[in-house]
DNA sequence: TTGTAAGCGTTATCAA
DNA sequence: TTGATAACGCTTACAA
């Protein structure tokens, strides 16, 4: 039974505290408190001494007392919009690279982890007394945090003007986007899209790219030989949510009023998924007769199966950036908001062909 | 700026106390306390002051008070093997419905989220004193939970004797699937697996079902007519992880060897995915050649895009389940450690197919 | 280098 | 129904 370390002394027991410890070990709780805090000044011999206690007594200290005696929790929150959403794992990655090296502690929640008990998990980090407080993608409308509470709102645009922000640049994706077909030389390029702020910043990027292109005032061509023909974008935007099922009427759409289009680039991965069904049900194979580009570079794009060619949102650095601004905050709460954008990268795969 | 909702008197000020409100109400604190409590001894006028006196201070109690304070801690911890295995949502949404709505708190960590602080997700539950702990998965072989933990393991086996278990019937599982592709009239069936232990029991299932129904010990066809022969099945498995990577080996194997499957078993649905992959490269499709179920109805399979036929775990019951075992554990340690298995269920969608 | 003692913000136990 | 007051287990001056 690998997993059970049974050395408690009496199972049942209370765990011991650093009384305990102390009178093992014949010294008193503030040498023990000094020795957990790996201060310099104690001699060898009483560490030696409260460390065997400690290990004879399996013990750990409370963090409930801890907290509440020390003067700072070295702690901070993470509000996650939904654990289905799995940017979260390497926006999580980067946090705890730029966070736990400095000694932080992460807590997570999403949005219902304890509802009933807190209202919110806002509230309940402020109860825990969080110095600080990150909020994964679009921010809760209803969600207050006090003023004095440092915030940064990683991977949404930020509603709070105090807020530091640390996002994506969609625009700049939209615009890797057009490069990428661009260079494969696709000129009839269609966008499907949804409602969503990201969405729209992503169509940005990518028509803005390509008028450039066509406007002469770029080379379009990734640098080797020139394009058939002027390159256009005709886009499909439907209302709601970016899900599986916009991305196959807003497909079904693009398609019926231009039946030409080559390549699209879609608002996000589902969307894309949602594209490629949509393709496959009308009979047209992908890259064969379509090429398909999406955003996020989400897992279900990585699988073999899909390999979807996509726009890696770097969302492990969106977390490290993020880390940082927030001990910034912490350590200088009257700074100035800043917003930084991380730039996006492409990793194609085999959804994208040359024309 | 919605989400902030500024309250807080002096921002950057310190949290109210207790002893805040009960000045400001112009009571005792230990009044105070009792309203938080919702003590029904109060009266209705005092219970108002302090309610408002909570208001104007924005006053919430500190959980590290409370919990050093109190006689419980009312938390729960929970053992995630990693963030990336989508099924813990599912679960998750199972242990809230058991255990929120009694009033406990649940505190989510997977193998790293603290690390370095703590030294284990469990040391790191030890410390705040759960009053119990999940582990979902298969449990580490290296972890140390104290006997006088109350703990179960939700969806792995259980390595621990006097923990209580609950998982998804893999043998039953396997058995459904063999049902659901007998009775689409396949006959020469192939499963693809690894070196998992599920991988083992959902093979050992579909095997056995297939056998009785071979030795017309049961009826196969699904209640109407009957097979075109006598089923038989060929397994393909490869050392390892069951990835997607694996599922590619092991149909690759199981094609050479076997050219005439015309239905593919896979341990799970990643390598279910792989299977698929494997199938379009040699020019197959799916389900007009052979038709493909995976195990645990993740959501890739769910897309639209996918549309994989798989056995669904059924993670929600199972995280009730667990909760629900937890509970009873905490109120009564001593009972004898349970062993609790949840009956799968098919979802069929577009990769099988009548032969 | 080590010990003493005063908090930290609650709950819990008594009296009143 | 309310209010003192003692825990709870630790950190942290301040002394020694």
């Amino acid at each position: 039974m690998p997993i059970m370390g049974d050395r408690t002394p009496g199972a049942g027991a209370k765990p011991a505290t650093i009384y305990d410890v102390a009178a093992r070990a014949g010294v008193s709780k503030s040498l023990v408190s000094l020795v957990l805090q790996r201060s310099p000044r104690v001699s060898e011999q009483r560490r030696a001494a409260v460390l065997a206690a400690i290990q004879d007594l399996d013990y750990r200290p409370s963090t409930a007392a801890v907290a509440l005696a020390g003067t700072r929790s070295r702690t901070v929150g993470v509000v996650l919009d939904d654990f289905r959403n799995q940017w979260f794992v390497d926006l999580l990655t980067g946090l705890r690279e730029s966070l736990q090296g400095q000694g932080h502690r992460l807590v997570v929640a999403d949005r219902f982890l304890n509802t009933g008990l807190d209202a919110s998990p806002v509230e309940g980090f402020l109860s825990m007394r969080v110095e600080g407080i990150v909020i994964a993608g679009e921010p809760d409308a209803d969600v207050a945090v006090p003023a004095s509470m440092p915030l940064v709102v990683a991977g949404g645009r930020a509603t709070v003007p105090r807020a530091d922000t640390v996002a994506n640049d969609d625009r700049t994706g939209g615009a890797i986007a057009a490069d990428h077909l661009l260079g494969l030389g696709h000129t009839r390029i269609g966008f499907v899209g949804a409602g969503s702020a990201a969405s729209v910043e992503r169509r940005t990027g990518l028509e803005a790219r390509i008028a450039a292109v066509a406007a002469g005032r770029v080379d379009g061509s990734a640098g080797s030989g020139s394009l058939a023909a002027v390159p256009t974008v005709v886009a499909s935007v439907v209302p709601g949510d970016p899900t599986e099922d916009t991305g196959v009427r807003a497909l079904g759409a693009l398609l019926d009023a231009h039946p030409d289009v080559t390549a699209v680039f879609a608002a996000n991965d589902v969307m894309a998924l949602g594209a490629m069904s949509a393709l496959a049900e009308r009979g047209l194979r992908v890259p064969e007769d379509v090429s398909v580009i999406g955003y996020d570079d989400t897992p279900v794009a990585a699988t073999r199966y899909v390999g979807l060619t996509s726009i890696d949102d770097r969302s492990v650095e969106i977390g490290r950036g993020a880390g940082e601004r927030l001990l910034a905050r912490i350590a200088d709460p009257g700074a100035p908001a800043r917003e930084i954008l991380v730039e996006p990268r492409l990793v194609a795969r085999r959804t994208t062909a040359p024309r």
